[in-house]
RNA sequence: GCCUAUGUAGCUCAGGGGUAGAGCACUUCCUUGGUAAGGAAGAGGUCGCGGGUUCAAAUCCCGCCAUCGGCUCCA
């Protein structure tokens, strides 16, 4: 007999050679209907797994990432089974459960995919489920595997096999499909009742963009059809809040030829959107002691030699531009630091004068790969939110906390859920890196340190650091759950080093300063993206282009209703006017779907008593109010979601 | 940069070797209305760009550009 304990801390005696499905049996027929997956001692196990050992056992349904992950794994060697039928000679890389759903890469040989045979996939592998075939785990040499494998022609196994350990290799089996798996997976792929094949992709081999490129198969599946139809739905959902598409309805940004790829053009409600969230962020920097700063779009290339930008990326940016003047080479600004480094330098620093931050919205360009760019979310022209803090290594961790506090109030502010993440070098490659092991230890140090220390979660990534320093990186999500990162601070021993900064200690000796580079919204590009996103295009009220129409009932009070909006504009109300010739039901519903806060609707009734009927976006009619009086309420509506002081 | 797909009116899209279509938006007129679509008429396009094939190309072929979804990259 063998214990085993659960999550609530109960422990139970069963046979050894029990597996967790007959465990969950033998306490709800529920729960055994349920589960898709478990845990024994924290390591993934199959619930067809006989368990030999006394162990703590955790149980994973649909509703837990594990239960789903599992339920995809096996959804892609089904997948893998189905291709494997239907094409000769194909062969298979991995395919791996992801956050929606799954893929599988293969090499398709003299096959050729293409989105029209999805429907033939998800087809067979229908057939395949109802089969009912079961999913059975085998332990293999490295011997073994490598002849099965290698005898069916799967080299791209064999290659992974080769870097395995002997003793520790597994395959997974249903009907004629066998492949080189961990696990864990469901038992059989009878559950699998919906499958949609969603997309094709090209992906390298391995991750690396020097090996073949293979064809990567991506599809999702679920236990019900409804819940498939849902998914779908919702997908077309989060399409609608494409910020792109929001962009263009909305009037905000544009993208032309015949200017270039990437090249965001901000038309005036853009534009406007970007300087109150300008203004926003100053106003708060104003409070922490940033001090703004303006410096030129260009630099010498000497500059970036000195920071080591040059050297990192020189080959993959927009070249330097000649000047007439023989020899003199400049570049557009690909971030702003190197500015601000010689800025620190106009005079001479005492300790008394630290910290100082210098604060720019700064735009910048890099040569992004033409099959990066993306809307907003990526683009070659951008403006950082940007600001670099210099201080003594005394100060680095309480300058580093308030930045954490902007950081986390403006996303606050702006309701996001975010991910932080902190970026480290890759200890195997100095060669991405500047600086010394010291400092680097020093800054991650204080990374790690000031997390724990406001007791921020936050996911440790190895080799994502940028070249001179790590980073504490903030992470959103947009509609289709892609993450961007967009806040960062950046802690950074190597340029003051590289540009020779100094100040003079209370010791009268001199120092190096210690440098933060941070971006609340990381880009005003990336920011507003996301933020359309997120709200659908349905922007707060402090920040919304439009913030109230006014709809005349018909064009006898057109008159008026300019009068209403003159008043308004006069209050610093964003108000505009739909004087349309049409009736006042095409106009609201028009208006409604501009996204526009507040419609203002006035006929006779209004303009005999100066007011305006009130109807709230999406909420309907409000009631009536004279026209100041709107004003005052909207204006303290605005107030009270950006008063910084009072939070 | 790589793989796949796409590019037709301001927008969403149909069509497809014989000289271009719908709905919405826009303009004008009728209507002058009270909380999510009133009616009529009109205007609007070198079918992404450049080559080629053809009597004839928006349509077929080639190249380029841009864009979607990924990969790689991301100071």
């Amino acid at each position: 007999m063998i214990n085993i304990k659960f999550p609530d801390g109960n422990v139970k005696q069963y046979e050894a050679g029990v597996t967790p499905l007959q465990i969950a049996e033998s306490i709800s027929a529920g729960l055994a209907r349920n589960i898709l997956a478990a845990k024994l001692n924290d390591q993934e196990w199959d619930i067809s797994r006989p368990i030999q050992e006394d162990g703590t056992i955790q149980f994973f349904k649909w509703e837990d990432p594990e239960g789903k992950h599992a339920f995809w794994h096996t959804s892609a060697h089904l997948l893998a089974e189905a291709l494997q039928e239907l094409y000769k000679g194909i062969q298979f890389g991995i395919g791996p459960a992801i956050e929606n759903g799954f893929y599988y890469d293969i090499d398709p040989g003299e096959n050729t995919l293409t989105s029209a045979d999805f429907e033939k996939i998800e087809k067979k592998m229908a057939e395949l489920v109802a089969r009912k075939e079961e999913v059975v785990r085998r332990d293999i040499s490295k011997t073994d595997a490598l002849k099965f494998f290698g005898d069916g022609g799967q080299t791209l196994k064999c290659e992974l096999i080769n870097e395995l350990e002997d003793g520790h290799i597994t395959t997974y089996t249903q009907g004629n499909f066998t492949d080189l798996c961990r696990g864990p997976h469901i038992p059989t792929t009878a559950p699998i009742k919906a499958v949609k094949i969603l997309s094709l992709a090209g992906a390298y081999w391995r991750g690396d963009e020097t090996r073949p490129q293979l064809v990567r198969v991506y599809g999702i599946s679920f236990p019900k059809k409804s819940m498939l139809d849902e998914y779908l739905v919702m997908l077309e959902e989060a399409k609608k809040r494409d910020h792109r598409k929001i962009g263009k309805e909305m009037e905000l940004f544009a993208f032309s030829q015949n200017v270039g790829a990437g090249l965001p053009l901000w038309l005036p409600k853009g534009a406007a959107l970007r300087n109150r969230l300008q203004d926003f962020l100053a106003k708060i920097q104003k409070k922490y002691g940033y001090q703004q700063v303006v410096t030129p779009h260009i630099g010498n290339k000497m500059l970036y030699v000195t920071s080591g930008h040059y050297a990192k990326y020189g080959k993959d940016s927009f070249q330097p531009i000649h000047t007439p003047e023989e020899g003199e080479e400049y570049l557009l600004k690909p971030m702003n630091c190197p500015h601000h480094c010689e800025i620190y330098k106009t005079s001479p620093r005492s300790y008394r004068d630290l910290p100082l931050r210098f604060a720019e919205f700064g735009t910048v360009y890099r040569y992004e790969q033409s099959g990066e760019l993306h809307g907003l979310t990526r683009v070659r022209c951008f403006c950082q939110d940007d600001a670099h803090l210099f201080c003594t290594p005394d100060q680095l961790k309480q300058e580093f906390l308030g930045v954490m506090d902007i950081i986390s109030y403006i996303f606050s502010i702006f309701g996001f859920d975010y991910e932080a993440q902190i970026s480290l070098r890759d200890p195997n490659k100095p060669e991405k890196y500047v600086g010394s092991d010291e400092n680097w230890q020093k800054a991650e140090r204080a990374i790690i340190e000031a997390c724990e220390e406001k007791g921020l979660k936050a996911r440790q990534e190895t080799g994502e650091a940028a070249f001179y320093g790590p980073k504490l990186d903030f992470m959103v999500k947009d509609a289709l759950g892609r993450r961007w990162q967009l806040g960062t601070i950046q802690v950074d021993y190597n340029l003051p080093e590289r540009f020779g900064l100094e100040y003079t200690g209370a010791d009268n000796l001199k120092h190096r300063p210690v440098m933060i580079h941070r971006a609340p919204f990381g880009s005003l590009e990336r920011f507003i993206a996301v933020l359309l996103e997120h709200t659908a295009g349905k922007l707060p009220l402090w920040l919304v282009p439009d913030q109230c129409v006014v709809l005349p009932i018909s064009e006898k009070f057109n008159e008026y209703a300019q009068h209403v909006v003159d008043v308004l504009n006069e209050h610093d109300v964003r108000a505009i006017i739909d004087d349309r010739n049409e009736k006042i039901g095409k106009k609201i519903r028009d208006n409604e779907l501009k996204r526009i806060p507040y419609l203002l609707i006035v006929g006779e009734k209004e303009a005999e008593s100066e007011q305006v009927s009130v109807r709230k976006q999406g909420e309907g009619d409000q009631g009536s109010k004279k026209i100041t009086t709107f004003a005052a309420d909207l204006l303290a509506e605005v107030e009270a979601m950006t008063n910084f002081d009072k939070r």
